[in-house]
DNA sequence: ACTGACTATCTGAACGTTGAGATAAGTAAA
DNA sequence: TTTACTTATCTCAACGTTCAGATAGTCAGT
């Protein structure tokens, strides 16, 4: 027994007020909430992170994307914002954001006149790479108490949800 | 085997760009980016179903809280703060609205002149009661994949992260 | 009582997202 | 080529959150 957490807590006092919901529903429900918990200090951490390099999480993901998957060529502004699910509003904000302090740069696709390349600058190649180890390692740190074993469990669960969800490609 | 989700994709393209980064770095960004994606998913669910009752998550987030843990005198905003993991400021916003909602009503604590005591009106509390249910069975649709014994390994695993942060026990 | 430190909540500006709608460019069929 | 539809992106108002700072009440020590 590894202890109990805020969610049991939550649990337990559903099961008071509402001692009809069926244990499992209240399971599910308290999965969902530690979830949004762990997303909570998950997202603290990033953002104090983020700020010490002028960014926030949206604006690094655009980073990260175009660094991992936008070759020299750089991708449109659609596939951003499928790989981000954000809306294409967004997406806008985010890349006028990086443009304006010279990370990605625009331009207009030669193929389809109606879409938007988004590239890397030299610069914004040099910033994702300085800071993406440390990013990782940030992130490492709220899963390390999990072994190997326990941590390709988790990922083999929350695949095993995000292939119900249809979630198989990116954009 | 059960498949490739979007994830996937996104570790082999890490892999292949930045082929130095150790593969175990690469499964702990890979499950924080799989929590993240689903999030969105059941975000996205979850604000068309309270929008029908004109609400959004975090202003049932608030209604739930008192209705299993507001008793009749209701609860302070401080533990409606550290209950949501938000700040103050945005406890007084959520409040506010659902004053005006006529769903809660502040007092002022006798014991404490300076705490809010937060209340659910009956209409409130009818509120909750009436749209509990759908919400919960709309969780219940995306852990629908896992069996009993899957979900009950999620929560162990996810309670084994948020003990780790401290978190073992609400506001 | 008085001082200083702390705590609970509110205020307001800055900011990112959504959602609806606008613009403009491709596309398919008549 | 004209019409109707669809797609890609941008615009903008509404809104919720954070962050910093303001208020005001509490408490311990003097």
């Amino acid at each position: 027994m590894t202890g109990r957490d805020a969610i049991d807590d939550v649990w337990d006092q559903w099961h008071r007020e509402r001692p009809e919901i069926d244990t499992a529903l209240l399971d599910v429900m308290s999965a969902v909430g530690r979830m949004n918990r762990l997303r909570r200090y998950i997202d603290q951490t990033l953002r104090t992170y983020f700020a010490r390099y002028g960014l926030d999480f949206s604006e690094f993901d655009v980073l990260a994307t175009l660094r991992r998957s936008g070759g020299v060529e750089g991708v449109s502004a659609g596939t951003l914002l499928r790989s981000a699910m954000v809306t294409s509003g967004a997406i806008t904000n985010r890349v006028d954001k990086l443009t304006a302090k010279g990370l990605v740069e625009r331009s207009v696709s030669t193929e389809d006149r109606r879409s938007v390349r988004v590239r890397l600058t030299p610069e914004g190649i040099r910033l994702v790479d300085d800071i993406l180890l440390g990013h990782i390692e940030n992130e490492a740190r709220f899963l390390a108490v999990l072994d190997d074993n326990e941590r390709a469990q988790l990922n083999g669960l929350l695949r095993k949800l995000l292939i119900a969800q249809g979630d198989t490609h990116l954009g």
